[in-house]
DNA sequence: ACAGTAATTAAACACCTGTTTAATAGCGAA
DNA sequence: TTCGCTATTAAACAGGTGTTTAATTACTGT
């Protein structure tokens, strides 16, 4: 009887090789983007390329690093993007004499959004973003945020600065505001859509960019609802409508107040 | 030998019977709460109150219908209180004769971010909410968007008469970021603390909600970027920075257009 | 007293997960 | 040729998952 007749095991010959690593990478990236980091396995990823899944571990390790493999390939231009856009925000400051709230959020949110004309991967890339950031797991938080967090502080070091008339308050949830509306322009799953129903091609991203920027902008240059803590009022509360109650009591009730100093 | 010295098995004595598919859905609810739904296993949740995994199927039938129960228990309030205040806004508008977009936006928020002291009940669904809504996968954003989908689609309507003079385009993506915003208020995991640093209470939602809604407020209410497509330019490429080539070509390319008549 | 039903359990089912181990086929150099 | 290194595989590991089945006990109505 023949020795082995068994699909190749060991090395296999030279044409093409070399290439596998990238392909897992292209795979993961992909399957990432569509579904998730926690709901992709790691078979689902090797076998699309028709590889083992030992090499996962050959390769990266584990599965996070995986991930992490594939944001890092794809965010040095985004980060460098975005700080040149930042440079350039600065340089017209100097000359207007201050910070514009609207150019610093699109210089962070810009890069990722828009994307070259068939550029494929940054589309991925968009939506791996948004559905690592939105998703409840520390880890893949912690990857992205680990990746993007030199120029994640310096965007909300110069939003700070074209803000200053803000409480430190007003600033974190006007800017809880900003991060989530932007999770939910790179990620956005149709839901919205599903929702008001079509009408649009809701998939054009340039478009997006230019319709949220007003939104944003307009957003983080309004005055502040309140100077002095408790000072405040919502705006049901203050129009009085006669079955509020509970909801009053609340919206009136002062607010515990910027606990720090700072 | 005696017959059987076993932990009982069958159905229990009366005393303090009866409450146990409260005490699952209890248990569920805070634990879904803290890590989502598809993190939390169901053997996690009946083995916090001693009880058999097989209740599940017993009393909900299975996993999605759990979640199901534990939302629909939590709904109604809610969704009342949210009718309530569009009742008010519409009352109002027929004195002043218009919709305010604000006003609107803050009914639909302030039912769920806005807890009554003391009803911890409350924070749970904040949190749940804004995880499922974050959560990729289909069925746990299914599941809330059947629950909601009525207040949703008023929420939508009455925003729409509020924003006559947005295509359908703009006011999608400035939908959009609304929902994101609110969802990150709901569920936001402490990242963008993580990111600005300390320096103040940053749990107290009714701040949070008296520090959005200015925000998004404004936001909703700024004039369109652009009334005819391709008549906008973003901010950026306007300053026209030096280094910004394919940004720009992008930011300035005109958009698609509205491909639907209506 | 007895039959039926409601509530509960232990245990298995069928599968999927990330990870690891040991084997092996091909290649390059000595 | 032979040795060692690289890239790859099959297979197992150790566990977790939602779901299901059958058994068991207590209570309820007749």
């Amino acid at each position: 009887m023949e020795k082995r007749q068994l699909p190749a095991r060991g090395r296999p010959r030279k044409s093409g090789a070399g290439q596998t690593r990238q392909r897992i990478l292209d795979s993961a990236e992909e399957l990432f983007a569509q579904h998730g980091f926690q709901k992709v396995s790691l078979r689902a990823i090797t076998g699309r390329v028709g590889v083992n899944v030992a090499l996962v571990k050959y390769y990266f390790g584990n599965k996070i690093n995986l991930l992490n493999a594939v944001l890092e390939r794809r965010a040095a231009p985004i980060i460098d993007h975005r700080n040149r856009l930042f440079d350039a925000c600065a340089e017209r400051a100097k000359k207007t004499g201050r910070l514009d709230a609207g150019e610093i959020i699109e210089a962070y949110i810009g890069p990722v959004l828009l994307s070259k004309a068939g550029d494929s991967s940054n589309e991925r890339m968009q939506r791996m973003i948004g559905l690592a950031f939105s998703d409840s797991s520390l880890e893949t938080g912690r990857a992205i945020h680990r990746i993007f967090e030199g120029v994640a502080s310096r965007f909300i070091a110069m939003l700070r600065e074209a803000c200053p008339e803000l409480s430190p308050e007003e600033f974190h949830w006007r800017l809880v505001c900003i991060l989530g509306g932007m999770t939910y322009l790179l990620a956005e799953p149709g839901r919205v859509r599903r929702l008001v129903g079509p009408g649009f091609e809701a998939l054009d991203k340039d478009a997006a960019m230019a319709c949220a920027m007003p939104f944003l902008g307009a957003g983080m240059s309004a005055p502040p609802a309140r100077t002095v803590p408790g000072g405040a009022q919502s705006r049901v509360a203050r129009a009085g409508a006669g079955d509020l109650d509970a909801f009053q009591k609340h919206t009136l009730k002062p607010t515990a107040g910027t606990s720090s100093p700072a």
